[in-house]
DNA sequence: TTAAATACTGTATATAATTACAGTTATGAA
DNA sequence: TTCATAACTGTAATTATATACAGTATTTAA
């Protein structure tokens, strides 16, 4: 969804924000208020403007008729992590799921679709989905997810310093996973915030 | 939510759905039109007759400025179940979180804070919240929500038959609970569709 | 370098929408 | 019986809203 400009994100998140707060999309010239236009018009442009980058749709004739798309409204689930590219890369994005403020005290970036056994102690399953943060700093004792060589994982951060992070898992049958940042490539993506488990 | 007449009723869900798959609540002609009232003052009663229910509000010269109120639109969460009453008793609810359509595969009718650790090898633990479905008819192998004798417990159901109901922990340091129903009170609450965890 | 896109102002208008007022009919409670 | 509530019809007025058209200035991609 992205080629939004500065501008665009700035009022397609205020566009969300007000579906989010008050239950029903804003008009043209609310929009303009709260941005300082002088004229609707400049609401209505980028009103459409939003719609052909695809992010939303507009009800002809509607008042208030600005509906989020799918991709944009949703938050993705990402299934298996290709090596190599962003966590968030398109072809890793298994679906996306309707956003649900509220639920969790954290806000959620992404759900990664956990694969084995290895947190199994906290009660983490295979095919739950752990909901993370990406912009929450991470420390001790919290479950992260680190890509370690392009290797993504989740564990249990128990030892962070320059030269060595140590993540454990949370099975007894596991051991735990010394990285030296200096020589392996260490990246964090998110802490976990959440978790969901649908029995179907 | 209270006392809500038939048509009442009808009226509200149809805003709700309304909300739900279009992202902004309908007009008063619109629900005039569902309804095949010839009036927009036939649904303006309806909204003012909800408002003083207090199921929604209305935003005063506001296009579409229908907004559920929380009780309405949020599902609430059972904390500790005080014995006697229905489950869904305005004391046992200890808050409520907003309702989430599409993030579970079935209907949610509450949410429920577990208690204790007899759910844990499939992953259930201390505080988590478990989603319960009141309508999806029990049976094995499902984790249900059962009222024996006025207490509420979270099984594994393992066997159903007229005489004997075997509800069996998910945790190797308890036994099985084998239940007449003939003899004993038991109840079926609902079934256990989904957990949320939240890592605060 | 040039056309297209971005980001607006300004004006105008048809129509979408709220909402008041005046009724009618039926039902159930005081 | 009588009054409040429920569930509408019918009309109408004000205002809220979408949205087109005509511009201007700046930035960006071909």
């Amino acid at each position: 969804m992205k080629n939004l400009t500065k501008r665009q994100a700035e009022i397609f998140n205020y566009i969300k924000d007000e579906i989010e707060n008050n239950g029903y999309p804003p008009t043209r010239s609310e929009i303009s208020k709260t941005f300082g236009f002088k004229s609707p018009n400049a609401a209505e442009d980028h009103l459409k403007a939003l719609k052909k980058k695809g992010v939303l749709d507009l009800a002809a004739g509607t008042s208030r008729g600005i509906t989020l798309s799918n991709q944009s409204s949703g938050i993705p689930v990402i299934g298996l992590v290709s090596a190599g590219g962003p966590i968030l890369a398109e072809e890793n994005i298994e679906k996306t799921i309707p956003n649900n403020p509220g639920i969790l005290s954290h806000g959620i970036d992404f759900y990664l679709k956990v694969k084995g056994d290895s947190m199994i102690d906290v009660g983490i399953f295979e095919n739950d989905l752990i909901a993370i943060n990406k912009n929450i700093p991470v420390k001790t004792g919290s479950i992260v997810v680190a890509r370690i060589n392009d290797e993504v994982t989740v564990k249990t951060l128990t030892k962070i310093s320059d030269s060595q992070v140590i993540l454990r898992p949370e099975n007894s049958s596991y051991s735990d996973i010394e990285v030296n940042p200096k020589k392996d490539n260490l990246i964090f993506e998110g802490t976990c915030v959440g978790l969901l488990r649908d029995f179907s």
